[in-house]
DNA sequence: AACTATTTATAAGA
DNA sequence: TTCTTATAAATAGTT
């Protein structure tokens, strides 16, 4: 959106990299309001130029969104916010913790990273996965069926008997699963 | 920038309030994802719409980013701890969604929850199953050969010739596994 | 900083 | 939701 096309790639000049970044800059927080205003959601943008310069934008709503979830930890208002820090710290902590374990778990049931496990937990995995697959197959075979229920009561719409399946395609799938 | 001209305000009707925050949270995400390229600056972008849902863009991780606007607050004199609040719990926000989706997609990789899953994500999510537990079997039958290995070792030292081996129990599991 | 020729984003409609 | 398209808006290169 300018006199010429651009690859969006850094910028070699930095005078054209500066005059670039402020202009978008703005462009971007400006869209930031508009978006939290027009859809009233809750936005927060925050940059740094390589030159270190930093910018924000955070609407209303996300700050008293943030004030109140503050205020709802403390069962008075007279939180200090030191206290406060020190608590969300503590449940980014937490987080951080749970959402390694998860993604650990994860990759465990994506089959990587199995050599830390032992014989036990190789075998519990493999019969967790096999109920797995076999409830996915289950859930695929009941869609199609419902495709294929789709299809016929069309085809019986259209021509009244039943061609569709007297060409010998299924009713259901459920006889193929196991 | 549409057919019409719009005036920057909440939009009454609900539908196109959903329909306008989803085109332009992609546009802004977009953007900010330029800015960071063409300017080699770091962007942080936090969206939640009024549904409570959350869609976020960070240049390099959004805890850098994070971690850079606090300092740079220190900087500027004294610390501020409400400021340093409000950026911990929007990192716990971000978190917590993907611990979430990180949640639902284990979910789905134990069987869960699938009604929503189109056929496409069933048949996707089957391939992922039937890799991983092709995955776990190989690790499973590497272990046992190790086992094996190490009772022949056992064996042949107690005895000096391998009785186990000659009793029929396989030097390898591997052919059993496709 | 301004100025525009263009590109890009998107409002409205389907 | 997704696509299309007319138009508004953003912005690249220029002055």
């Amino acid at each position: 959106m300018g006199r010429g096309k651009i690859v969006i790639q850094k910028i070699d000049s930095s005078a054209s990299r500066q005059v670039t970044f402020s202009k978008r800059r703005n462009g971007l927080l400006k869209k930031a309001k508009e978006l939290s205003i027009l859809c009233d959601a809750e936005v927060g943008v925050v940059v740094f130029s390589c030159t270190g310069k930093f910018h924000e934008f955070s609407s209303s709503s996300m700050r008293s969104t943030m004030d109140r979830h503050t205020e709802s930890k403390g069962h008075h208002g007279e939180k200090k916010p030191v206290k406060e820090l020190e608590l969300c710290q503590r449940e980014v902590a937490g987080l951080r913790q749970q959402l390694l374990d998860m993604q650990e778990y994860c990759r465990h049931l994506t089959g990587q990273e199995l050599s830390n496990l032992s014989l036990k937990d190789l075998q519990n995995l493999e019969k967790q996965l096999e109920m797995s697959l076999k409830a996915v197959r289950m859930r695929k075979y009941q869609v199609l069926n419902e495709e294929i229920g789709d299809l016929n009561k069309e085809a019986s719409n259209a021509s009244d008997s039943s061609e569709v399946t007297s060409r010998g395609v299924p009713h259901t799938f459920a006889d193929r699963y196991n």
